[in-house]
DNA sequence: GCGTCAGTCAACCATTTGGGTGAATAACAT
DNA sequence: ATGTTATTCACCCAAATGGTTGACTGACGC
């Protein structure tokens, strides 16, 4: 265990994934490799300062690195943060079969009555 | 493939899961198994009736499913939506991947300059 | 210098969200 | 019948969200 836990704020990865237009960002990002904010923007029927919001969402949350080439923003998707959320469900599904786990016991083993803590 | 395809709302999961308390409802969830609602507000200090609409989050979200006995609401968790994430996560990744095998070829192959579309 | 292009910042607006309170419903306990 | 328990519903409120427009900063093309 190298040291693992929490370099990513999973609510934030989470919010920011949450929204359409964000994903659909993300989803280009990963299809066409890094675009500038302008390139982004033309795709939605939106305007450049909405897009670029979502985009700095995007950023905070750590999905998404900007490489500022002068005066160019180069916006790059960033894969990391999502296995946060992989590892925060993998626990909660083992805890859950944990529990599961433990009524079978409890039904093969009437002594037990299967009750967690 | 089987008739998959959005019998969940991912944003709507998504935006569920993304509230720390609500994870947390999760978890209980997950390792006591299915609960009332009193008992789950007790565990917060926060009202009960706060607790009872984050449920109903959850619940819009297909994360937890209501079990209505008499008086009492059995609420338990459902573990279903967590796959809509992973496969919208595994998509991603996959396209992700792929532009990358792109671009390795483009650099074995200098024929072709490297652009997907 | 002058205009244009790339992008952010600031202010504004409507809607949603997360919290709280108090009343209402419904069933059980006495 | 009365009270208690379990829960939702209907409001209220402050803060956050998603969108807009307009002004500002910097760098490029001429």
């Amino acid at each position: 265990m190298v040291e693992r836990e929490s370099r990513f704020d999973l609510s934030a990865i989470l919010k920011a994934a949450s929204d359409p237009t964000r994903r659909a960002i993300l989803t280009m990002l990963a299809q066409q490799g890094p675009l500038r904010v302008t390139d982004i923007a033309r795709r939605f029927e939106m305007s450049l300062n909405s897009v670029s919001k979502h985009i700095k969402v995007l950023e905070n949350a750590g999905l998404v690195r900007r490489r500022t080439e002068w005066r160019e923003h180069l916006i790059e998707i960033q894969m990391d943060p999502l296995s946060a959320v992989d590892e925060w469900f993998a626990g909660l599904r083992s805890i859950w079969a944990l529990r599961l786990d433990a009524l079978e016991t409890a039904l093969e083993d009437p002594e037990d009555d299967g009750t967690v803590s």
